[in-house]
DNA sequence: GTAAAGAATATTGTTGACAATATAGTCATT
DNA sequence: AATGACTATATTGTCAACAATATTCTTTAC
């Protein structure tokens, strides 16, 4: 079950990054050193690096000897979040618009097709991480490099953001909303696609549900579906 | 000289952050972790994490068994920084026209006489700080906090694009432009605080020279004023 | 005198042990 | 039975030593 081979900060890194993506790793979850040391087959100095690289992208939240979770975005977080993503894709799609190319444009619609197979598969976490994704495809072709590293750690925050405050329902909307994005990025249509694009986010949020007005997670974490995680109430 | 108290990790950071906004730290500088273990009087794990969270901000490039060396951005890294720049900091000001307060406005008013005085006592270093910080305080005003953390690590590569190749040329014009900033905020000049905003980096990165076209940064290693420091030339 | 090969040095990468701290459990008291 | 203090355990933080690698210096051959 333990002790994959070894493998770099990096490799490990990325792997925790898309199993985010996924949905698979959820806020709260506790990220004990000695049990990554285990699962990645490495040791504390390797997996420590990798806990501050993630700590850096605000997935994981390390608090002085107590370790590492994955962060519990509050309410106003995944507020802050979606406003910046919509400022943030409307800027990239823009330049998108000036840049694309016919190659770009083959590689968005492989990837919506990989959107419907993994649907009709019934992986879901690869649907997840694939929708997550195409707004990064999408982002590249914009060509502007520390844009499309801001975007990736906003997209990761909100993987997280719906595993704390979604619901699972209406899954396939978004598979429609990025084929319409692809189309208007097609012809051109700058004011069609920031429209979409809006809607798109909307779309996304809207399901959201913020059980509890207050900024403290600690109740969140309760009601996440994580590892036995007992707290004494306040 | 060496020997500071101990310091905790994330002091390090930011005084090695506020150094490269103070252009005190330029590209191509090394920095070993035994140096900087004297210097702030703590052990290479604390440093070590330092070093890692810095490279997550592009200050630092590490490569493996090398060591770290404050990052020399490429021609083309500076075009992406100042392109993403004015993209972020045009959304920023449009939620600050928006959001400002009288409090905000004070604040902006006592940083630009700061900015003035730094300059009339000849305090280079911290006149270059402090109006790298006034973009800060700008975007503090749109209450965005991943926005506020994504124009931070651009304001940091601006440091070290100007580092590589500013021309040190031309000062006083910065105040002026901040002035101008400051009234298209209080006035509500949404327009025109646009205007000023694209001037005033296009002004700044006018006064960039990007010497050799390649993309290959030791040249310019050679010419920065840090330690001895040869390397066999290609 | 230059260039290549090898030795010496210095720096980073990794591991392990120990100290500091937080958590969980136990027991006594009310 | 609930609360509080205390002990035991587990986890992280820090340090020191050693291994691996890169750099520099020296030597030798041409």
């Amino acid at each position: 079950m333990a002790g994959n081979d070894n493998r770099s900060a990096e490799d490990i890194y990325r792997h925790i990054r898309e199993t985010v993506l996924e949905q698979r790793l959820l806020p709260g979850m506790r990220m004990a050193e000695e049990a990554l040391c285990n699962i990645y087959g490495t040791g504390r100095a390797t997996i420590r690096k990798v806990l501050i690289m993630l700590a850096e992208d605000q997935i994981v939240t390390l608090a002085r000897n107590k370790g590492a979770v994955i962060s519990s975005p509050t309410a106003d977080e995944a507020r802050a979040v979606f406003e910046a993503r919509r400022s943030l894709e409307i800027s990239l799609l823009d330049w998108a618009m000036e840049r694309v190319t016919k190659a770009d444009l083959k590689k968005l619609a492989d990837y919506i097709n990989r959107e419907r197979q993994a649907l009709q598969l019934g992986n879901i976490a690869l649907w997840i991480r694939l929708s997550g994704e195409f707004h990064l495809v999408l982002a590249q072709i914009a060509r502007n490099e520390p844009f499309l590293g801001f975007l990736e750690k906003l997209v990761l925050r909100t993987s997280l953001i719906i595993g704390l405050y979604g619901q699972t329902s209406a899954v396939n909307c978004c598979v429609d909303d990025h084929a319409g994005l692809i189309h208007a990025l097609t012809v051109g249509d700058r004011r069609g696609g920031r429209k979409l694009l809006i809607e798109h986010l909307g779309h996304i949020q809207e399901r959201l549900v913020f059980t509890e007005g207050g900024d403290d997670v600690d109740l969140h974490r309760v009601l996440s579906p994580s590892l036995n995680f007992d707290r004494k109430a306040g």
